[in-house]
RNA sequence: GGUCCCAUCGUCCAGUGGCCUAGGACACAGCCCUUUCAAGGCUGUGACACGGGUUCGAAUCCCGUUGGGACCGCCA
């Protein structure tokens, strides 16, 4: 059941091909939703891979649902994930327009046809499909195979609503082929779909484009994702802390692979190796630690300030100073915390003592160190204070050998300055910390622990 | 209920009749480094849903069972 079509196949392949035509046609009825996303980004790559063009299409027949504020999110939702479309409402072109709200009359006109062929019927206001029993409908799918059903189970179809509207299963058939769309990739809910659109093809006696369904991405509880599982908006992600590039690889490994030993890869990379007929058939569950893993890399693969960029937003939403640091102290803060944090908020919130001592302040009191071992650490920190190079190294080394002459774990030392100096138990090397911190910085959070002589 | 689709580690993928005592990644566990891990290095646990065929040989082909899912709107 699943073969492929030998002739599907070639025409998968991949030869530059300027026909290719794809679109992705989204209702305006709320954000763009990880699946959307998810759909419009499998078009885009295999437009981008073969050459062709990605047409963005508004499916606004929706009138009570349908509202401009959700078509301008969903065109940002799509920019924010760097798929950009070559035709749509706001770039033009020569099949438009690209809002099914202002091609009413080419609904009309094809209903109006097939209403005098006797192919369909007027009923109130409304115009209905009659639909042919006994009719074997079949396609062939780049992604499923061969797919066919009786016409039997059908009822007729609304094509035409009362309100003069056209229905999603008429306005796509009509659209996809003025607009000579050559591939049609979307969810693979639609598959049952697909036969009534092929009778309305057939009735106009039109050529089927390809079609290539897609695997259904689910929640955790392996059902279709929805508002249930959390974060759906690809906004949310952004918000989140999550880079584009690292969305759009995540989600592109939902029903694809680039091959067994790449998965972190960028958009070219993906559009370079993308093929449709190497698209899975299973549905897919939205694993949110894998997506965290792959943001972390693409984050550890960022230059200092591109990284800066990203992480700035949360330390000013977390009120830190951002202003009275230096670009450059706070990239290099951002290269001693290296690969830490799976999204720009984490790394934010385990960065926050390079901007300020206040938050320190307010998680450690250093009630942990005894009055005793404070004796010790005043007079070791004097002296490590007094070194002549304020380096991570040479910080280091004279940590090393002080503990060693003392007979001092490095530990009862080394700890009380990350605590002092980060207010954390857990950070980067702490002497690189330091050096970054600079002398003078080190010595006040010291000392207001009284981890010093004043 | 009807029609259609799907079925490999917990999860995402590789695998298209012999290179498979099934490979990679995430997660998980353990070990190492060590001043800590949230950074880095290493190792490990772990799957072909089941039953019949076809074949010298099946995760791969066929049939059935079971289990999931989608669609059956004047929503898209």
């Amino acid at each position: 059941m699943h073969k492929k079509i030998q002739h599907i196949q070639r025409q998968g392949g991949t030869n530059m091909n300027d026909s290719v035509r794809v679109r992705f046609a989204p209702s305006p009825t709320g954000a763009l939703h990880i699946g959307g996303g998810h759909t419009a980004l499998f078009n885009w790559l295999w437009a981008r891979h073969t050459g062709g063009r990605f047409i963005l299409r508004i499916e606004d027949t929706d009138r009570e649902r349908s509202t401009k504020e959700y078509e301008e999110t969903i065109m940002s939702g799509m920019r924010w994930l760097g798929l950009d479309w070559d035709e749509g409402p706001d770039a033009g072109g020569d099949h438009g327009p690209y809002r099914q709200s202002e091609r009413l009359h080419l609904y009309h006109e094809y209903a109006d046809r097939l209403v005098e062929e006797g192919k369909a019927y007027r009923e109130g206001e409304a115009v209905i499909f009659r639909t042919p029993q006994g009719v074997r409908l079949a396609f062939d799918d780049m992604v499923y195979g061969h797919i066919e059903m009786m016409s039997d189970t059908l009822k007729d179809t609304v094509l035409l609503k009362s309100d003069g509207m056209p229905t999603y299963n008429y306005a796509v058939v009509i659209d996809d082929h003025t607009m000579g769309i050559s591939h049609v990739i979307r969810g693979e809910d639609h598959i049952s779909n697909t036969p009534k659109q092929l009778l309305v093809y057939d009735a106009l006696g039109w050529e089927y484009p390809v079609f290539a369904h897609l695997p259904m991405i689910l929640g955790k509880d392996k059902k279709k994702l929805s508002k249930r599982h959390g974060a759906t908006s690809v906004y949310e992600y952004r918000d989140m802390g999550y880079m584009p590039d690292a969305v759009f690889n995540f989600l592109a490994l939902l029903g694809w692979s680039a091959g067994e030993n790449n998965e972190i890869f960028s958009r070219d990379e993906a559009a370079e190796l993308f093929e449709l007929t190497r698209v899975t058939r299973r549905a897919a569950v939205f694993d949110m630690e894998k997506l965290n893993f792959i943001n972390q890399e693409h984050l550890k693969r960022l230059d200092p300030y591109t990284r800066l960029d990203l992480v700035e937003p949360f330390w000013r939403e977390m009120g830190l100073p951002v202003d009275s640091h230096s670009r450059e102290y706070l990239a290099q803060s951002l290269v001693v915390l290296a690969g830490r944090g799976q999204t720009a908020k984490e790394a934010a919130g385990y960065s926050d003592y390079f901007l300020t001592f206040e938050t320190v302040k307010g998680r450690y009191d250093a009630s942990d160190v005894s009055e005793e071992h404070k004796e010790l650490l005043r007079r070791f920190y004097g002296e490590l204070l007094a070194v002549p190079e304020w380096k991570a190294s040479v910080l280091e080394d004279f940590t090393r050998e002080w503990s060693a002459r003392e007979s001092v774990k490095m530990k009862d030392i080394a700890m009380p300055l990350r605590m002092g100096i980060t207010g954390m138990k857990v950070s980067p090397g702490i002497f690189e910390v330091a050096e970054h911190l600079g002398r003078e910085e080190t010595r006040k959070r010291l000392a207001f622990f009284g981890f010093v002589n004043a």
